[in-house]
DNA sequence: TTCAGATATGTAAGCGATTTCATTTATTCT
DNA sequence: AGAATAAATGAAATCGCTTACATATCTGAA
């Protein structure tokens, strides 16, 4: 007479379950469960049992199945603009990073700067019950995230925002732009352009109100033929630094609103045969991981975006699981390279 | 006497679900799944009352559910190396473009070109259910794809590999290299220097192939000491071409095996105050979206990564859903721009 | 030995949908 | 009007797991 908890034959389906795992193994259903979760004891001669029926028998808990069971699915929703984005990419590998080992796993849809699509992928993520969202930046409007917030626990990134159940982490990009202004200035340039990025983009504002900043505090009258406007990707660089140079304004240096601009008005001055920075100097925003390797290198204002996303991630994951997290981001960087220079009197 | 089927109130719990909905709109859960999934005809009368009362109670179906009842989740994992990748980059972009409206969301997890992390985020995906599963290029074996291919229908690029419940897809690097190397013999240059990839990638030996096709049908031979391995991304470009410089073999162009390395190519040279392309014509291979705004711009062999994006994910949806589809990739074409010039004699 | 108190295990009720099958209601035709 | 057929609806099982509760087994102290 065999002893009940011995493995027995059992026809195997096609579909192993953990019901499945567990008839073979000669144990209940709960058994199995508490052995895959660790939440209670269980005798080593079991245990050892089902491991190894799972191990044979090749078995894979059912995700959704756990979280229906345990209304918690163990993945966050992140809300990007563009998944191919070079800035955003990094905070993308932030967040993944920083869930790499708890567990969870991120969700990433794509906004692409247009607020139906962000709803629409926000309603998704919703649907498919992640248990925390990362908006990064984006169209949505404070009100709205607070609503949402209501759901689900939210990290959002570019504005300063609190409210129950939502963290907000931003990058000071006002005092950024300062900086990157205020070196131009430093190096003896007045005459200061700026190309900046959509009149409508939080981020160019800031920037461009930084730029305004530097200016006035170094008593430099703020000429506005010399800000062009951009989008924020090379091409709009190009077309902004051709419009400047065309309405014929003398300038020494331009402050782009960010580095993708900064190529662009790079490319476009070597194709005037303009130096890049004997003639003019060029200051970017973001420090891309490329910009470094530019003919010559971008000066810039680094933005800590990587920390920005482990930040974000850290910071939701704790408030998922009610934890105090104090969030808080270094602060913008000069990063001085072969773009800029003194300028020669 | 209120007729049965007029809304009726009801309390209503904080989580609504179909159910909730059901009661509240005076129907059963059956038939406010019929008119969520458009499985059957339902009189107007009750399609009304179920539509406004859903919107009324801002009810969310709840995706895990609806994946274990239906067996499918309507979502696919796509496996890449580097969530930040700007090569991968632009094939995330054509999977989640190919993938809008389809009502699939992609799931995506990287495996850092490591095979056990690889793995790790294979079973993740497939824990979670998904539907199928776009793998780009990566480390796992033939044998083990095949071997997943028994659970989910796969589509890998890179490589060359049929089977049951397979899709390949790849990009003829050797043709591609060829072509940069032919463009450069073409213009006149006989000594021309290849910084290759990682020795055991897949691509980085095909390239390093086609690379030898070239000159070999040139009539050239092959001088190794004219190539020197780097690692895909910039600063391996910089030491590969510093090292060729330091042996003081001299040639006259050199062909890059990715765009990333021919940046620090592009870089390192320019520090030398070598000129290119007027000294030393550089070509690449990839044609990310910065390379036409370097300064020159790259000359170099354009892969055709969204469409690969897109075509993976067609396939993978068309395998998902029983349909035939023919996966096919344009060629590798030729980019000249500015970084590659006629060699003066 | 025996019994109280742990410790280990099992039973069964959800979780929120879908779907089969049976039943009720509405049409159509004679 | 009444039978036969089609259309609309509902009841209940199911998907694969977790977990509260009940039960069985094992300790060690009396």
């Amino acid at each position: 007479m065999p002893h009940n908890s011995d493995p027995v034959e059992i026809d195997i389906p096609e579909n192993v379950t953990l019901e499945v795992v567990a008839r073979v193994a000669g144990v209940s259903p709960a058994t199995v469960s508490r052995i895959l979760n660790g939440t209670a004891r269980v005798s080593d001669r079991k245990r050892t049992a089902v491991l190894s029926t799972i191990k044979r028998l090749n078995y894979r808990p059912n995700a959704l199945a756990r979280g229906l069971a345990q209304g918690r699915t163990n993945s966050i929703g992140v809300l990007t603009q563009d998944i191919a984005s070079p800035f955003y990419g990094e905070a993308l590998r932030g967040v993944e990073d920083a869930l790499a080992g708890t567990g969870m796993i991120p969700l990433f849809a794509s906004g692409h700067w247009n607020l139906q699509d962000e709803v629409e992928r926000m309603e998704h993520l919703l649907s498919r019950r992640v248990d925390g969202v990362i908006v990064l930046t984006g169209k949505l409007s404070d009100a709205q995230i607070l609503d949402y917030a209501n759901t689900v626990p939210i990290v959002v990134t570019g504005r300063q925002l609190t409210g129950p159940n939502v963290i907000s982490l931003s990058v000071d990009n006002f005092l950024g732009a300062q900086m990157a202004t205020q070196h131009l200035i430093d190096w003896g340039h007045t005459r200061i352009a700026h190309v900046a990025g959509p009149a409508d983009h939080i981020d160019a504002i800031n920037r461009l109100r930084g730029y305004r900043q530097a200016l006035e505090d170094a008593g430099i009258p703020f000429d506005p033929d010399l800000v062009a406007h951009a989008d924020f990707h090379e091409p709009g660089g190009v077309l902004a630094i051709n419009q400047l140079l065309a309405s014929r304004r003398s300038f020494t240096a331009v402050f782009a609103s960010n580095d993708q601009s900064a190529y662009g008005i790079q490319l476009a001055l070597s194709r005037h045969g303009i130096r890049v920075p004997d003639d003019i100097s060029v200051v970017g925003f973001d420090d891309l991981l490329v910009s470094s390797y530019m003919v010559p290198p971008l000066t810039t204002i680094r933005q800590p975006v990587n920390e920005m996303g482990v930040a974000a991630a850290k910071a939701l994951v704790a408030m998922i699981n009610g934890i105090a997290y104090d969030a808080s981001l270094p602060a913008p960087e000069l990063i001085v390279r072969a773009s800029s220079r003194l300028l020669r009197r």
